[in-house]
RNA sequence: UGGGCCGUCGUCAAGCGGUAAGACACAAGGUUUUGAUCCUUGCAUUCGUAGGUUCGAAUCCUGCCGGCCCAACCA
């Protein structure tokens, strides 16, 4: 018992939000309860920065039994839309996590967001403003100087009211007129130097369609959201911590039954990788990429389509932990996780990516003989399938060197290797086309080391993967590798266009793969010896089209070696 | 230059006054029918910096330096 405590306590560190909700628990503030929330704008795809929050505030409420909400803050309806509501709930499920009936819009809660404004305007702390957008710019001040207060800001309760009465009935013009906050013009803090609760907007909204033309800013509408469904953490990231203190004086000042807690942590960036909306946006748009879901993308659906798991992206938030100071993480970790999962779960087999034909010229010309490969050496359940040999077969062509150095041991004139799961083969010929390309190996093979082995244990280092040519099933492997060449994109000078690795994504249309591959399924993970995890894609695999993504390679020693020669 | 926040190994990150966890990365060995996996070992006399308090400081105090965020009728 006390062991499996330990284990748990170490996968799963304690963090300082945890530590807040742990005391808030026991000082019974929040009566035993904890309720978080995840309140997505719809206005975009959700990407792995988001993942981390989503594991953040599901995760708070799954440890300590508490519940989380999905929460669409929509009340910009702008940019939002009913493609992105769909999008987000499908990642959200896909990642493995269950608002069970709790799904919220803000936009639910418009009339009652309304009756608060009011309520505001009555208490002498909401004002309409008559100024227009420049002017508010100006009367705000800057950062270092107070601003000022605006001429209509004394106007009395009932012309208030009354006005903003005739904003929601649509007496004025988009901009014409703001509810604006009655707080501080002076405040070093700008969130309070009168902030906009609402704006008239002539716009239609995915849900409430054109029944509204004024809309409630962010600020108003997020504290009075979390209070309206009793949330007791709302977990945000750092750039709202100025916010904090006008979330705190809606809820005083209108001194609600309950009063969330905010508390701000640090967002997930990763190496390689691009997070701003907006450049994502741009990316899909501009066409750099093929849309939202392409495997190189660093949205859900695009590390989905690429081959990466629910799982293995929730270790990755895990393992990156919940802290305050601005962080980038290793993507290096991210892969790390993959493998460690796909290793325990993936089942071998064989592809060959780049081939080269190799005859076998001692061998029977029709015979064909299947052997038994085991479907994972980590997992013996795992079974085992029949690949079938013949005298002509496919290796990799990076698999044969001419003139290797003493540190390759793969094939090459008049050396032995082994052919997983097959037989020792010697390297006797090599036939060229006049253009000095290598068309053809020959070999012989040793009748004595069936499966792949020989009594006299005579060591082979090299095991080389291959498939049988009469029985090799055409396939497009795609590979995919970092979509920008530099580690920080966002902090480069250069265009996007600039940035793009040439090379993050190779299409290989003559792969073959060993026949077990007419039985995958789209979205199955494979591991193909000696390359690395590929996944059937999503979309685009069927029966009679095989195709491939890699979604990661495997860790490659020769690579570091080879590069040192 | 006003306000808020942050600075512990290349990257994340524990640490909460008693003498620097862990993970990834990296390096060196060993096992291996995947140059994979697995295993072993190494990797911060030092915590942005300078002082101070203390028997004792990464942890407390003060100054300085560096980074991030805020002047949308965005969220």
């Amino acid at each position: 018992m006390s062991e499996t405590t330990e284990v748990e306590l170490r996968e799963k560190p304690s963090n300082f939000i945890k530590e807040i909700v742990e005391a808030d628990l026991e000082s019974g503030k929040t009566n035993g309860k904890v309720h978080t929330r995840f309140p997505p704008e719809p206005n975009g795809y959700l990407h792995i920065g988001h993942a981390k929050a989503i594991c953040i505030d599901f995760g708070i409420a799954q440890d300590y039994q508490g519940q989380c909400n999905l929460r669409f803050d929509d009340t910009n309806p702008i940019q939002e839309d009913v493609e992105y509501v769909d999008s987000i709930q499908e990642d959200i499920k896909w990642l493995g996590f269950d608002w069970q009936d709790r799904l919220f819009y803000a936009s639910d809660y418009f009339e009652k967001l309304y009756a608060f404004a009011v309520e505001l305007i009555k208490m002498d702390k909401a004002y309409v403003d008559d100024l227009n957008q420049d002017e508010i710019r100006e009367y705000r001040g800057t950062l270092t100087e107070p601003g000022k207060n605006s001429p209509y800001r004394d106007r009395s309760v009932e012309e208030n009211l009354d006005l903003f009465d005739r904003m929601r009935k649509g007496e004025f013009a988009d901009g014409e007129k703001t509810l604006r906050s009655k707080i501080d013009m002076g405040s070093p803090n700008m969130n309070m130097r009168d902030p906009i609760i609402y704006r008239i907007k002539r716009a239609h909204h995915h849900r409430t369609g054109d029944t509204w033309c004024i809309y409630p800013m962010y600020d108003f509408t997020h504290c009075l959201s979390d209070m309206l469904e009793g949330i007791t953490h709302s977990l945000c990231s750092l750039e709202f911590e100025d916010h904090r203190p006008l979330y705190d004086w809606y809820l005083d000042t209108l001194k609600t039954p309950c009063h969330p807690q905010q508390i701000e942590f640090a967002r997930l960036n990763v190496t390689y990788t691009l997070t701003s909306k907006r450049k994502l946006q741009k990316l899909v748009a501009e066409k750099l990429v093929n849309g939202w879901d392409d495997p190189r993308m660093p949205t859900l659906c695009g590390l989905r389509r690429r081959g990466f798991t629910p799982d293995s992206i929730k270790e990755f938030c895990d393992r990156v932990g919940v802290a305050k100071a601005d962080s980038t993480a290793d993507i290096a970790l991210l892969f790390h996780c993959l493998r460690e999962e796909l290793n325990a779960d993936a089942k071998r087999v064989m592809v060959v990516l780049d081939p080269v034909k190799v005859v076998l010229t001692n061998y029977p010309e029709d015979q064909v003989e299947w052997f038994d490969a085991d479907n994972n050496p980590e997992n013996a359940e795992a079974g085992t399938r029949k690949v079938p040999f013949s005298r002509e077969l496919y290796i990799e062509r990076e698999d044969f060197m001419e003139d290797a150095p003493k540190k390759y041991f793969r094939l090459s004139p008049g050396k032995e290797v082994r052919l997983k799961h097959g037989y020792y083969i010697t390297c006797t010929d090599v036939v060229k086309d006049s253009d000095g390309n290598i068309t053809e190996i020959h070999c012989t093979y040793d009748p004595d080391s069936r499966g792949g082995w020989t009594k006299d244990e005579r060591k082979v280092k090299g095991t080389l993967h291959w498939v049988s040519v009469k029985h090799a099933i055409p396939a497009e492997v795609r590979l995919y590798d970092h979509l920008f060449t530099v580690e920080n994109p966002a902090k480069s000078e250069s265009t996007l266009e600039e940035l793009i690795n040439p090379e993050s994504v190779i299409v290989l249309k003559n792969a073959f793969a060993e026949p077990a591959l007419l039985e995958a399924k789209p979205e199955e993970h494979f591991q193909f010896l000696r390359n690395g995890y590929f996944v059937a894609d999503r979309y685009e695999f069927s029966k009679e089209t095989l195709v491939f993504n890699r979604t990661v390679g495997l860790r490659d020693s020769w690579a570091k070696i080879a590069d040192k020669l």
